[in-house]
DNA sequence: TTGACATATAACCAAAAGGTGTTATATTAT
DNA sequence: ATAATATAACACCTTTTGGTTATATGTCAA
């Protein structure tokens, strides 16, 4: 899981984290409350939120022992310019 | 190989898949012709449009001993859709 | 009819993906 | 000070992915 190994199209093509990204862009919100979303461990959702951060998709700051995590779509832009050649 | 069809943002993830995509835009090709275009085997490329004709974005057609794939894009609808949520 | 060609199929492999549970550390509330 | 909370960091496991090679089957050309 290093800086740079996941691009945004391996990032999107998770499910759970299409739908992390659902969720933090209608607000910011820690780990525990994305997991409350899922059926799956902490501490995978912790995973896929790393994958999500490698591909610049979120951003996480610290508050407190929280982290909260915030949705940065940007990186979509690679895709939609990438299927704008099929249109 | 599953039975179980491959989503079109599974299929679009792997960088080969998307090289692929674009191949067949400009023309339908035999799989020989496409797997010259890439540095693995054959058999990988075959493997690669399986997965790309689950998804529904690619159909092949025998013609005599080769088999002729052919670009399908509309499955690329449903992720322009998901994309537009972020715009 | 024989040989070359195009693809299919099968067995196999290493690495990555997606998950688990446990333990450690930092922070907040009592 | 202690207990509870939130996350991080491990170690570990199973399945999937992306690739290989070898062999079989069907088609075309000489």
């Amino acid at each position: 899981m290093s800086a740079v190994k996941h691009d945004v199209f391996q990032a999107i093509a998770d499910p759970t984290r299409r739908e992390v990204l659902r969720l933090l862009a209608n607000e910011e919100l820690p780990i525990s409350k994305i997991s409350d979303h899922f059926p799956i461990s902490r501490t995978a959702v912790a995973k896929h939120l790393h994958i999500l951060s490698e591909a610049q998709l979120v951003t996480g700051k610290r508050v407190g022992r929280e982290k909260i995590y915030t949705l940065h779509p940007e990186p979509l832009t690679e895709v939609q310019q990438w299927l704008s050649y099929y249109e």
